[in-house]
DNA sequence: CAAATGGCTGGA
DNA sequence: CCAGCCATTTGC
């Protein structure tokens, strides 16, 4: 008997092995074998009678157990195709290695209390509940669109209790694992039982624990993170992606794939009903559901408190403008809670030479370097290195002047506008501490909590009276066709978390642009307005969703040829291409990008069009950054 | 991917 | 003429 193993190594269909006499191996099993000097893990994909393989045969070593049902493979095989990497590369990347420690408990969440909330559906509520739970088993599609705290999680969890009814399980997805917490807190009552926990940063014998029940049929739910949507399931009933337009679903590695592309190919494959859930839907999805391709259900107000008001002021030259700091201190004598978002970590954002107006870049990667007080350093937030005590590359200068405010800054300004009250700062740096932090401000040890992207999202503290976003224009400069769309579902979910108890919440947005479409929009909470721009926009440049992308990213000494090559070749078989751009070094190795666009099966016809490409060439599918 | 191979440059 | 460097190929 021959087995053909998948192992981790780009450009192959597997290899041949023989399979010892009595081995109980079966299409999906890990198995170990040796591959040259090496010993690797790899998952068998078929068994045969004869080998293809004309050389010499080695022996599989040994079974270590199943790791993916075979009827995932054609679905891994696509997106492995479509970003030019290897199934086996795929697998690795996807399914969790046999861990030989015994299985630890799953880290649980963080130790606040979940408030008690109303269990009864509104009527909208409950028609929405009840069109997805028709969908359970008949692998419908659903694009779940309420403003914020309109009970969208309510509406999962009726979907969730229904699926298990029917001897089905469910998958509900955050985009990140600091919102999974609530979500499992909320799961667990609702569904009269703990759901199983899987995200990418679980120890190795969590995940292998999880997953090896979730395929045996044992988890009846379970809440995660992207990693998640592939857990193997025998009975899938439902799929949820809450906050579907978050970028988190969509993986950086190869090969590239998006949750939501995931959750609907499983969907159609398994008869799960999908549900993707937003107040500030994906452009793309919202387009697809006027197609028709997902049934649309509205949510149209809120269930839990009342709409903020939402203000837009001029920001000027300080950090914390008038307006907000006058807002802050009336929220914080009456009691009420304030967020801060801004999406820059570090002290001040750049730094230019007294001497001569050099900016102070990273030598490696040509970026910006951000001085963060704390550290008393400067880094480089491309590579992450430090910079204790940089002179000017020009003149030699040593003496900068400091300009531009990150998360940190925005915290030390709370700190000196208002020393009476906690503050606390919830960014990439003060992660590890995030429960603590969080739970802090649940308690109300708190008052002022400052942060970047993770505290945007899904967080529900009912204390919260005041949202400030600090500055609202720096996220149209982002490096994406999809910039403004990412700007108004940033506003509106920061916003979002004002007004979630019982006082009314107010949201301050400084901007110099309130006329901008995404900000005006935000500012109503309007996401028909924003969509009716956005639309016309992506039409008329061609973007997503009336046409799709596929990224190059050529790195290497010879990145720039290699670009160029590429760019040339593809051309010539006729594809439009945008490109080569250079974009800054990484680490100072040379970094060059093309965008190619076409229509559904781009991806493919690009593969099919670059039988083999370098190991310094990736390709990735529908990318959202450019930067 | 990591190791092995093959083709070229350059040194004496 | 071969060490050293690169790009390319190979592994089963």
């Amino acid at each position: 008997m021959i087995a053909l193993v998948l192992l981790p190594v780009p450009g192959t269909a597997g290899f041949d092995y023989r399979v010892p006499e009595g081995m109980a191996v079966q299409p999906g099993s890990w198995v170990e074998v040796p591959f040259r000097k090496r010993t690797l893990l790899g998952i068998v994909r078929e068994l045969r009678e004869a080998p293809e393989y004309p050389g010499e045969l080695q022996a599989i070593r040994r079974v270590l157990g199943e790791g993916l049902p075979p009827r995932f493979f054609p679905l891994l095989a696509r997106l492995s195709e479509e970003a030019c990497t290897s199934l086996g590369m795929t697998l690795a990347h996807v399914v969790p290695k046999p861990a030989k420690r015994g299985p630890r408990a799953p880290r649980l969440p963080f130790a606040y209390r979940e408030p008690e909330k109303r269990v009864a559906l509104t009527p909208e509520q409950e028609a929405a509940a009840e069109a997805i739970g028709e969908g359970i088993g008949r692998g419908r599609k659903f694009l779940l669109f309420g403003p914020p705290a309109s009970g969208k999680t309510e509406v999962y969890l009726a979907c969730a209790r229904q699926a298990q009814a029917q001897g089905y399980a469910a998958l509900l997805l955050e985009p990140e694992i600091s919102l999974l917490p609530q979500l499992w807190a909320r799961a667990a009552r609702a569904l009269g039982a703990p759901p199983a926990v899987y995200h990418g940063e679980l120890p190795p014998g969590a995940r292998w624990q999880v997953w090896q029940e979730a395929r045996r049929g044992g988890i009846p739910a379970a809440v995660g993170t992207r990693s998640a949507v592939f857990l193997p399931f025998p009975r899938l009933g439902l799929i949820v992606l809450d906050e579907e337009g978050e970028p988190a679903y969509k993986e950086e590695m190869a090969p590239h794939q998006h949750a939501r592309a995931v959750a609907e190919a499983r969907a159609e494959a398994e008869g799960a009903a999908a549900v993707l859930g937003a107040a500030a839907p994906a452009v793309e999805s919202f387009f697809r559901a006027e197609q028709g391709e997902l049934t649309l259900l509205r949510l149209s107000r809120r269930a839990v408190g009342q709409p903020p008001e939402v203000r837009a002021v001029a920001k000027g030259e300080e950090v914390v403008g008038p307006e907000l700091r006058e807002a802050m201190a009336r929220h914080l004598r009456r009691g009420g809670q304030v967020l801060l978002f801004l999406n820059r970590i570090g002290f001040f954002t750049g730094a230019s030479c007294r001497r001569c107006g050099e900016i102070l870049r990273c030598p490696a990667c040509e970026v910006a370097l951000v001085f963060h007080l704390a550290e008393r350093t400067f880094r480089c937030h491309a590579c992450g290195q430090a910079f204790p005590d940089p002179a000017c590359p020009r003149c030699g200068g040593v003496r900068f002047r400091l300009f531009g405010a990150g998360t940190e800054r925005v915290e030390h300004e709370a700190r000196r506008l208002f020393p009476e009250v906690g503050v606390a700062r919830l960014d990439q740096e003060t992660a590890r501490e995030r429960d603590r932090i969080l739970s802090d401000f649940a308690a109300g040890k708190v008052q002022i909590l400052v942060g970047a992207q993770m505290v945007g999202k899904g967080l529900d503290f009912p204390g919260v009276t005041l949202v400030g976003i600090v500055d609202a224009d720096q996220l149209l400069a982002a490096p994406t066709f999809y910039a403004a769309e990412r700007a108004f579902q940033l506003l509106l979910s920061a916003g979002g978390r004002a007004g979630r108890g019982p006082w009314p919440g107010e949201v301050l947005v400084q901007t110099n642009m309130p006329e901008h479409y995404a900000i005006a929009a935000a500012l109503r909470g309007d996401y028909a307005a924003f969509y009716a721009e956005e639309i016309k926009f992506r039409r008329a440049l061609r973007y997503p969703p009336f046409a799709r992308l596929v990224r190059l990213l050529a790195t290497g000494k010879r990145a720039e040829a290699r670009a160029q090559k590429l760019a040339d070749a593809l051309k010539e078989a006729g594809f439009e291409v945008l490109g080569p751009a250079r974009l800054h070094p990484l680490r100072g190795e040379p970094r060059f990008q093309l965008l190619v666009r076409g229509d559904r099966d781009l991806p493919l016809r690009v593969r099919a069009a670059l039988p083999k490409l370098p190991t310094e060439v990736r390709v990735e599918p529908d990318p959202l950054w450019f930067g």
